[in-house]
DNA sequence: TTCTAGTGACGAACAGCGTTCGTGTCAAGT
DNA sequence: ACTTGACACGAACGCTGTTCGTCACTAGAA
């Protein structure tokens, strides 16, 4: 902008804006997530909003997957575990898997970033811990609860992918309101699966209302049961084999 | 490589390459995608591999994103359907889960692309018909029924996404042998989980050995158990209630 | 047979990406 | 006062999906 050199009775200037640091990113590459999805981030992006170029944030960030890595934790960290009481396990697992689900879908599709990796930061050995401990304390023996806790930590993430890829299609169709949208759907795949042959697909033609009569919402909670419900029957089952 | 014109008595020479055509780009990208997996895939790489430029693909396909899906379709008609038979619809619904998943998991991280869609080839449909037939057959009411077949499907392809990410990290460390991966795999987590403070994980690092036992194979099955257990108690109950 | 319309092939280019290199700048330690 | 080291960052490399305009060629009409 200016080549005119500082005048000497101004020793330095401090500078305006705050130096760079791994949580200034974080929370700006979150903003981005949040705001254009997992796509829209990148380096430059980030850099950008900070004022700099990408190269700056090499410095502090040692990749792209670790800036991601970064972000997934920062979001683990807004789920707080409701305090455990192993009498009622069914219903705080379903409390946990709600909230986290909750919390994990309002960041539009983060939730790639856990389907790809295996979560080691201090958010996740958190949230694992609880579970753990929950299907433990219920009686579980402990290699049950250990794939228990591995089927719902899945089970979360990727609903929450599903469905916020169908946030990202609404988007890119540009509708905003969800209502909207899925008005829009369900005209567009209620009426493909009427236009089908009803000799090849007789059990769809002939029961469609119950294909896309379900929401997102309705589909979460009867996985969820279903995998509860097939826990507690491991559980019954153990029970009576003694 | 020449500029010398064609000799006048050779009328026209043949094209000796055969003429693009969608089923062949096709082919190609399922071969990369094989190989080198889905981030291995771009148009400009099909291009190279049929001789061609990437625009010359625009007139066969669309996009990149209907060409995934073309793979994708083309996959899911590897999976044959057993014949059905409502009795033992449990056995059934295993042994159709297992074969699709091993299909999908055979082809790298192509599941991610379900994950991603809605599926509506033909294709998709045959299975979702299957799986519908099956759980309403088995005497499920239709609503329990298309859920079931969402949950399921979705699990199928969750798991196989997650495990074609164990299979990306272990080609990106440089390592082949899927033994040596897995040993690898369960020293450092395992080290890791030790190194973990006992009084903040008590029942991590207690219960250590069932959190890095099992395998891929085992979780599948696990959750796999979890899902038809939970089917079975919801038939059950709506059974009672008459 | 000659002209024309249309289709597929494709080189070049655009805008964007993650990441690295080398240089510059500034503050702390000796 | 001088050196050292950490951070900042402009420029560039090689890659991506996609579009534009041009070219060759084939099929049908005149």
């Amino acid at each position: 902008m200016t080549s005119v050199p500082n005048p000497p009775w101004r020793k330095t200037r401090k500078p305006v804006k705050p130096p760079l640091s791994q949580e200034a990113i974080v929370d700006v590459g979150l903003r981005i997530v949040d705001a254009e999805g997992l796509d829209g981030l990148s380096m430059r992006r980030v850099a950008q909003e900070l004022d700099t170029g990408p190269a700056s944030l090499y410095a502090h960030v040692s990749n792209k997957d670790e800036l991601i890595e970064l972000i997934y934790e920062k979001v683990l960290g807004e789920i707080v575990l409701p305090e455990a009481d192993p009498a009622n396990w069914q219903e705080q697992l379903r409390a946990y898997a709600r909230q986290a689900h909750a919390v994990i879908a309002a960041h539009a599709d983060l939730s790639k970033a856990t389907l790809a990796k295996i979560p080691t930061g201090p958010n996740a050995l958190r949230l694992g811990e609880y579970m753990y401990g929950l299907l433990i304390e219920a009686g579980l023996p402990p290699l049950d609860a250990s794939l228990g806790m591995d089927r719902i930590s899945l089970y979360i993430a990727s609903d929450a992918f599903e469905g916020s890829q169908h946030y990202a299609h609404m988007r890119a169709a540009g509708i905003t309101s969800p209502d909207d949208y899925m008005k829009h759907l369900l005209e567009q795949i209620g009426g493909y699966y009427r236009s089908l042959p009803p000799e090849m697909f007789p059990y769809m033609t002939g029961n469609l209302d119950a294909l896309v009569e379900p929401n997102g919402e309705d589909r979460f909670e009867f996985g969820l049961d279903l995998l509860i419900a097939g826990l507690e029957m491991r559980l019954a089952r153990m029970r009576e084999s003694f």
